[in-house]
RNA sequence: GACCCUAUCGUCUAGCGGUUAGGACACUGCCCUUUCACGGCAGCGGCUCGGGUUCGAUUCCCGAUAGGGUCGCCA
């Protein structure tokens, strides 16, 4: 039988770096056993639970390019969805749990209490079989002790998650259970609640979790624990993936960055591994590097254009051309997207402040006669490209009888404000002519 | 408090009784160079602690410690 795995997100708005790994992991279990992945919104919680906060889960799966094969086609939860087994929304499978809890109330397997209705819980300890970590026995705490039994519907009616889930689980034929570790002590009540229902429970396999870098838990308030902040700031979705896969799991053979059909090819259950891992946001800009250099040109500039208007730069107000031209001069040389107003920023702006130290120590009085005389040359120049430019600055220095770093670092103050940019001689090819000795002047006429 | 999981450089990891404990990110230095970045070279840095088992433990067992998780009419 092959494996038919879900992801089973609650739509609070927010879908967790965690949750997506969650659902990258079971995508992959699926893709890589021939099997079938499953999108299940759990909106049992009517006050939260809205469209657009189903939008966000929906968003961000196919921005990570984890396409299911069971689920909804839309963020309505009354919409059409695709797959047998339907509707993939609990807040419409209402029926289902009510049938399965009358099932148990007359077997003898639950009882009401209070306006509830609780599941009568062994009073013993549950083995939980684990793909990854091993049979685990789990005994009772304390308060279980006291009483096991816990509330499957609530008072007010609605089914409680551990019943849902586990109805879900097993109508919709879920053969491996492959969820966070913060889970594996519930599954205890999920094995008894299967049992309850005459059936044997799925597989599991408890993932551990993501931490945050200091080793802390990693909350919806935390720095980057939210899946959207990478899509806003324009990361390379394969880049977030193939750095999820890396956390709680190895490619072995000293490999890193891979594409992911390898993983799928590589990626197994037993090989997860048991401990927690802690997000390293440098190395996921590392592999957005690697990504980011390969980008198509379109796809480079479309996600410039984006981070630059983030950052309040518009840049509809310059010619198509020129901005392609000026966006190539970054490409390869900015690690995030992040960085590009400050990187490029020059290019489409014409007020600008000077960095400091550098102003002190390149716009010097020496320096004035020396920038003059290349602001002339430039001046004279016919033709105005890359090669001529980088001649003209040589030669100048070579007439000067200065290094060329002479010149080039209080040119590059004065074309962009800052000491680290694209490649000088083509920056300067694309700011222009005019606009370069404009910009020459304004530096020569502070360095009187 | 009870119960459960986990433990290799700062971080992610390879390792599955005998290795100079390997790689990547980060960091440091040098080279390349029009800045930065890339690239190349070199360096820094690790088996949590005790007990066992064994001829021999990073590796197997037990304990401690530490971190994480769960004990809801949240999911």
């Amino acid at each position: 039988m092959k494996p038919r795995v879900r992801f089973a997100p609650s739509p609070t708005g927010f879908l967790h770096i965690g949750g997506a790994r969650t659902a990258l992991f079971n995508w992959l279990y699926a893709r890589h056993t021939g099997g079938t992945f499953i999108l299940r919104i759990e909106d049992t919680d009517a006050a939260r639970n809205t469209q657009a906060a189903v939008e966000v889960i929906l968003n961000g799966l196919r921005w990570l390019g984890l396409d299911w094969d069971e689920g909804p086609l839309t963020a309505d939860a009354t919409g059409p969805g695709k797959g047998e087994r339907g509707p993939y929304f609990q807040s419409q499978r209402g029926e289902n749990y009510k049938q399965r809890v009358e099932a148990l109330l007359a077997h003898g397997l639950a009882y009401e209490h209070e306006g509830a209705v609780k599941f009568k819980m062994a009073r013993e300890p549950v083995v939980i079989p684990d793909l990854v970590v091993g049979d685990v026995r789990r005994e009772l705490t304390d308060r279980e002790a006291a009483d096991p039994d816990f509330v499957i519907v609530r008072s007010d009616g609605q089914p409680v998650f551990h019943l849902t889930n586990v109805v879900d689980d097993l109508e919709m034929g879920i053969t491996h259970v492959i969820r966070g570790e913060d889970h594996l002590s519930n599954t205890a009540k999920h094995i008894a609640l299967f049992r309850a229902f005459g059936v044997e429970p799925p597989r599991y396999a408890h993932i551990p979790l993501i931490l945050n870098g200091d080793g802390t838990k990693m909350s919806k308030r935390d720095q980057g624990a939210s899946l959207a902040t990478y899509m806003d700031e324009g990361y390379a979705p394969e880049a977030v993936v193939n750095y999820l896969c890396l956390l709680g799991w190895s490619p072995k053979q000293n490999r890193e960055k891979l594409p992911i059909g390898e993983v799928i090819e590589r990626f197994d259950l037993p090989q997860i591994l048991r401990h927690n891992a802690r997000f390293d946001l440098e190395k996921l800009h590392w592999l957005n590097y690697e990504y980011l250099r390969e980008l198509p040109d379109d796809r480079f500039h479309e996600l410039c254009v984006h981070a630059l208007a983030r950052a309040g730069v518009d840049t509809n107000a310059y010619p198509v051309d020129y901005v392609k031209a000026a966006l190539d001069t970054c490409k390869g040389k900015i690690k995030l997207f992040a960085e590009l107003p400050d990187y490029a920023g020059f290019f489409f702006r014409e007020e600008f402040t000077y960095d400091t130290g550098a102003a002190q120590r390149d716009f010097t009085a020496e320096n004035q006669p020396r920038l003059l005389k290349l602001r002339d040359a430039f001046a004279r120049l016919t033709a105005f490209d890359a090669d001529t430019i980088g001649n003209t600055l040589k030669a100048v220095a070579q007439e000067l009888g200065v290094k060329v770093g002479v010149l080039v670092h209080p040119t590059r103050l004065a074309c962009c404000g800052t000491t680290a940019g694209p490649s000088l001689y083509h920056l300067i090819a694309v700011l222009g002519r005019e606009r370069v000795l404009q910009r020459l002047d304004r530096a020569l006429a502070r360095m009187g």
